[in-house]
RNA sequence: GGGCUUGUAGUCCAGUGGUUAUGACGUCGCUCUCACACAGCGAAGACCGCCGGUUCGAAUCCGGCCAGGCCCA
């Protein structure tokens, strides 16, 4: 029989419009047991990638499954529109540049194009069976989120974790903004290593090499190693730069690496971060030599170049004036800006900050709090924290954005705060007239915008807002997120629930895996190996795409292979087949269990209830789902339907009425047992089943009566079975002729199970006895 | 370079010390048997990455190496 599953899906999606399930777990809340959902927020894009179909089910497992179990659960949706990520899709989408209109213009364009980028991805979301609250979502970029992130932005402030300092600023010369630590990303690059001499006044001479020329008039000393035999040598010299010809003294560093070009390093404001280390340890001074627009401002040379240009000129000019003696190709590793792979730039300016570098301890023991899964994530996490070099930079010179929210008087210096009753507020609009502490009427607005993560690590709070568990919900029961944002959304929110609150956000996090295509290579555009997620929703179903998303572990990379799709299609279809024979078995009234095979196929669900149960609980989806293809296939299709066959059609009205209530509790056990991960057809089942309410409102099943010892009897009639259907089929492969089979079984057999035997196999003439070994013969004609 | 992780039939995956290593996809044979041919019953196919060690016994524990992945430098 045909069987349309899209189509199927489709009916189920329409009879769960009615259902809001959302709501009617918000009535069972007296019952205590919360269950909540730290939902990751989508980036906008307007289109699902294959990621979201392999891990946006997982939380849907979870919930539906909680649910079962009786808590009420919390699952918001959310979205993700803020930051420079939506500046590049809005840019992408509208072909224009964002810098070039006018502020207010640029974020009505923004928070156009993402709304409506938000309305496709809910739509997608939906069909893949996510039963979070949809018709409420919170949005990373709107005024409730502006509203949570500037009133926790103020109390930093207050707290005095949040300041604002000239310091080290990383900043990407392309999206012309500072960047954190977590945004850099190494890189390997091919450059020229030059070779340079700087002279002194008495005529010595000292090689340095350096891969960053252009940055010759930010010279600010010559550094040795101390263990290096020239140190002292050439130790109160003073050596004159190239070209510019201005004087550098000779310092020593232990930073310095000896065997790496002559030994000798150039320290310029920056060239990179040991420069900073460096220049911060021996106080020299600081040549602004980059400008905020990454264009060189030597006032000589290079005036007005590019790096790269100040490069490749600089070079010809040292070559004329005899000064460069030798370059040497090589590669090296470079920090980048991992949005747009630039090399990132080194300065000093005023930025805001968030202090931790204090905190690591506590980090680490927050972290440790936290149930991981897997628990080898969390070494990630403390390698991280123990890795941090400068506390949180989180101001960012870009358009969209949340605004810090500060004003500044040029008078005295005064920050000024709003109230926190007057959030949310822009400062780049929302003006200041006067200073509340000199009165002086010449105020400043911040225009720089808050980093994304400083509000999403705030997510607990903003999906929480005017729901039920807004003032009881942290820490929340669960974070589902990505394990390649540990070092970022994981880390951060740790972070400020600990000085906002001193509490963790969650009490576990469930991390997933990437998906790959199906030669375990990155999907990329580029590549062309792009799977697009709702075009097998069309052909395998959303059941089938979820059946796939449990065929390996949540935090395990997963690839995208055909075959798990194909097994999952035929798992559905296999349930539907199955469902449809024990509906149309007439059950008058009979409770009782009797029957040996129906003993022992309900200690087999007994025993799948309770693994899969407790692989449930530990977010095992992929072992759940095995445990209960291993019971459903095998066990309850292959064997026990195959073994009532016959009873159903000849044998006596109790025995028929046992089965066909026996045959119908597990039939229904097997559904609610596969209802989190396919929520589809398990409806479709629960309704063939004659089940009024949905199969999702369901209690879950416990385990029945325990038959151990008649179970363990009859798997030894099921391994009898077995054999005697390999031999058969050896039998006809060879189109061989026989008219039965000898059994010999180490233990006795009883009518009722030669009857069983006999039936199943429609072989009259078997024929048994007992001895030490299970063997099978044919009678051969 | 450091940390974590993976390496099992053509492909994917299970298996954390003990008899002939689980299952799926694919392949091949038989069967349209009254839920399902989008199926059933079978068969073939694995020096469990390589090398050492611990042990009566190792896919499983330990060490080294090789290869992949992720994260961080």
């Amino acid at each position: 029989m045909d069987f349309d599953i899209p189509e199927m899906e489709k009916e189920i999606l329409k009879k769960w419009e009615k259902l809001e399930l959302e709501k009617l777990n918000m009535e069972s809340i007296g019952s205590g047991k919360i269950y909540s959902i730290d939902t990751p927020p989508p980036t906008v894009s307007g289109e699902l990638h294959i990621g979201h179909a392999f891990s946006y089910p997982h939380q849907d497992i979870a919930a539906r499954f909680r649910r079962m179990m009786g808590y009420f659960v919390f699952y918001p949706s959310g979205f993700d529109n803020n930051g420079l990520a939506t500046e590049r899709f809005v840019e992408k989408k509208l072909k224009l540049s964002l810098n070039n209109l006018p502020v207010k213009e640029a974020i009505e364009k923004c928070e156009e194009a993402s709304g409506k980028a938000i309305e496709e991805m809910k739509l997608s979301l939906s069909r893949l069976g996510l039963s979070w609250n949809s018709s409420n979502s919170y949005i990373t970029y709107s005024k409730d989120s502006w509203k949570v992130s500037q009133g926790f932005f103020l109390e930093l402030f207050k707290k005095k974790h949040a300041y604002r300092s000239e310091g080290l600023t990383i900043s990407c010369p392309t999206c012309r903004t500072a960047i954190s630590q977590i945004e850099m990303e190494d890189s390997e690059r091919e450059t020229d290593f030059v070779y340079l001499e700087f002279k002194s006044g008495d005529g010595t001479v000292v090689q340095i090499a350096t891969t960053r020329p252009e940055m010759l008039s930010a010279c600010v000393a010559l550094a040795f190693n101390p263990e290096d035999e020239r140190a002292k040598e050439y130790s109160g010299k003073k050596f004159r730069v190239p070209l510019y010809g201005y004087e550098v003294e000779i310092i020593t560093d232990s930073r310095v690496l000896m065997d790496k070009g002559t030994g000798v390093e150039m320290v310029c404001t920056f060239g990179d971060q040991t420069d900073y280390e460096i220049w911060k340890d021996h106080s020299l001074k600081y040549v602004k030599l980059l400008d905020e627009r990454g264009f060189i401002r030597d006032g000589r040379f290079l005036e007005g170049l590019k790096v790269e240009e100040g490069r490749k000129k600089i070079k010809l000019l040292l070559k004329e004036s005899g000064d460069l003696k030798s370059t040497q190709r090589i590669k090296h590793s470079v920090n980048t800006h991992e949005r747009c792979g630039t090399p990132i730039e080194i300065g000093v300016s005023k930025q805001w900050y968030l202090r931790y570098m204090d905190l690591k301890e506590k980090l680490i023991e927050q972290g440790r709090k936290i149930k991981w899964s897997p628990d080898y994530m969390r070494i990630r996490y403390e390698n991280w924290v123990n890795g941090l070099k400068w506390d949180w930079c989180i101001s960012r010179q870009r358009i969209m954005g949340i605004p810090i929210p500060v004003w500044y008087c040029n008078k005295c210096g005064e920050t000024i705060l709003p109230d926190k009753s007057e959030l949310p507020v822009d400062p780049r609009f929302n003006r200041k007239d006067k200073c509340p502490v000199c009165h002086s009427e010449e105020i400043t607005p911040e225009s720089d915008v808050l980093d994304t993560w400083f509000t999403s690590s705030t997510s607990p709070t903003i999906s929480m807002k005017g729901s039920p568990i807004e003032n009881n919900g942290i820490p929340m029961t669960a974070r589902f997120q990505g394990h390649d944002i540990i070092t970022t959304w994981a880390f951060t929110t740790i972070y400020r629930y600990m000085v906002h609150f001193e509490i963790i956000p969650w009490s576990s996090i469930i991390l997933s895996g990437n998906v790959f295509d199906s030669k375990g290579q990155k999907m990329s555009k580029s590549k062309g190996n792009v799977v697009y997620p709702m075009e097998l929703v069309e052909k395998y179903g959303a059941d089938g795409v979820r059946l796939w998303g449990t065929s390996s572990s949540t935090w395990d990379d997963i690839s995208m292979k055909e075959q798990e799709l194909t097994r999952g299609r035929r798992t559905i279809i296999k349930i539907f087949n199955a469902v449809s024979m024990v509906s149309g078995m007439e059950n008058k009234g009979s409770t009782q269990i009797k029957l040996p095979f129906n003993r022992w196929i309900v200690q087999e669900l007994n025993n799948t209830i309770s693994k899969a149960s407790n692989h449930y609980l530990n977010n095992d989806f992929a072992r759940a789902r095995m445990e209960i293809d291993n019971f459903f296939w095998p066990m309850f299709c292959d064997n026990y339907l195959e073994i009532i066959k016959p009873f159903v059609s000849r044998g006596s009205e109790v025995e028929r009425d046992e089965i066909a209530y026996v045959a119908r509790e597990v039939a229904l056990a097997v559904l609610k047992l596969y209802a989190p991960i396919a929520p589809f057809i398990t409806e479709k089942g629960g309704e063939m089943l004659g089940l009024e309410v949905s199969i999702h409102m369901q209690k879950w099943p416990e385990q029945m009566e325990n038959y151990e010892k008649e179970a363990e009897r009859f798997r030894g009639i099921i391994s009898i079975l077995s054999e005697i259907r390999t031999e058969r089929s050896k039998l006809k492969s060879k189109k061989e002729p026989y008219s039965g089979f000898y059994v010999c079984s180490t233990a006795e057999i009883d009518d009722f199970e030669k009857k069983v035997l006999k039936e199943t196999l429609r072989e009259d003439n078997i024929q048994f006895k007992t001895g030490k070994s299970l063997s099978i013969e044919a009678i051969l004609d």
